[in-house]
DNA sequence: AAGTGGTCTAGACCACGGA
DNA sequence: CCGTGGTCTAGACCACTTA
């Protein structure tokens, strides 16, 4: 019934690391130095470094050490970086985000394929209608931070940049209003979750990091939806702002 | 180098939930019958559901068993539940959230405290001042889902309903209205992360759930900052949605 | 009472990183 | 090379649930 001892010691060395006694980038005594400190089998003490690293307090590379994470967020505008003065002027939409530091993607493909079911249902298009899928990852400073796979109809954006890997200045909501199908109306829901291992891998995550899923649904003039969004944050790297009148 | 056991088994068993093989509910194999089956030592069959519980796919019981979690979210909706028309004519701000299920809340407490730094920075207040601080825990079907601190200047509540648990029909920001105090508009930084384990036990979270950080900003004409509210959401148990024009 | 998960031990071998 | 974390074993005892 009382506390394990596993836990205590998780316990003790949250405690340093929430009051700043460790800080961040700090080493973790190892787990045998914790074993003996703490009279106990070097599991046990591995156990009570499982439960941080559960938590997301700290990382563990093999051969170096334990050390206590940082959290240095990039602020990602829901509401201000959509708006039109942004992509209008062919200024890209992420530039708000990350106090300059350069945003770059990797692994794009784009491609033309039957639509799948539940975005079917988004786009208001019949199952395997075709789409054109648009597929990165966006990192900052070489470290992955967000996948991202945008779904447009084919009857739509055929022909355009838009099946295009570079879609040109101000992207792919600057060619849809190329188009005559300006968005005017966005719709983002957004959950989190722990990673598949996939996702663990594509964004190179730590052991307690939670990923945020965001879907964005724009709409042009009259309702008409022309683009879906899905995207996979790690959430360990993401502040999410959003802002709009009572 | 290759796969270790104990994550072969963990594959095959995400496997078989991903695919629906293993539907929600349901019973996974025990420790020690995935132990004799993989011909591995119990506590590696242990190593196995721990994973699963870790990615939050499973939940296990002591002297029942582990099953495949449920995800039957509640929709959170941003933008459409603080539109003046909900707490401007008496409704709960909340109804729209639930399909109809009652949320109630407890742990009611109302106090009058000096202001913490990082409120009084976004408050525009001293250091110290004294705010209303309203803290309560949500529940929906007797389950806690949301936990929830609002701070309110003193210099503007004092003596309203506002400083009572019961606020009256429309809430705090009906009472803000009556006092010429009117939010006008809102700001929501959200953020995800393991819960730490007072939050943890507050929301009743098994193993692999994050929680979603909600801080809220409520501005009266002018700009005037009138309320902070900061939101502990169980992320197994929300989606969020928020809409807004180009 | 039998079976479940929760914790712990005292060993072992391996892969990796840094000095 | 040595210390680090990563994995595994073959036991053990306990707390809890279900039948």
């Amino acid at each position: 019934m009382p506390t394990p001892p596993y836990r205590q010691i998780a316990d003790e060395l949250r405690r340093q690391i929430l009051s700043g006694e460790l800080g961040a980038g700090e080493k973790v005594p190892s787990e045998n130095a914790l074993a003996l400190q703490h009279g106990v089998a070097p599991e046990t003490a591995r156990a009570a470094l499982g439960v941080l690293a559960a938590e997301g307090l700290t990382e563990a590379r093999r051969g170096s050490g334990t050390r206590v994470r940082d959290f240095k967020p990039i602020l990602r505008r829901g509401t201000k970086r959509l708006a039109q003065s942004g992509w209008g002027e062919g200024r890209s939409i992420w530039e708000a985000d990350l106090d300059g530091r350069p945003l770059t993607t990797d692994r794009v493909t784009v491609e033309e394929l039957p639509c799948p079911a539940h975005i079917a249902r988004a786009l208001d298009l019949e199952a395997d209608a075709p789409v054109w899928v648009r597929d990165r990852r966006y990192l900052v400073e070489d470290q992955p931070v967000m996948l991202a796979t945008s779904y447009l109809p084919a009857v739509i954006v055929a022909g355009s940049p838009i099946t295009e890997p570079d879609t040109g200045p101000g992207g792919t909501y600057a060619r849809l209003a190329d188009l005559g199908h300006k968005p005017v109306h966005f719709r983002e829901v957004a959950r989190a979750r722990m990673p598949l291992p996939d996702e663990a891998e594509a964004l190179a995550l730590g052991k307690g990091t939670p990923v945020v899923l965001i879907v964005r649904y724009a709409y042009a003039a009259g309702g008409l939806p022309v683009e879906v969004n899905e995207m996979t944050l790690d959430a360990s790297r993401y502040l999410m702002e959003w802002e709009f009148p009572a």
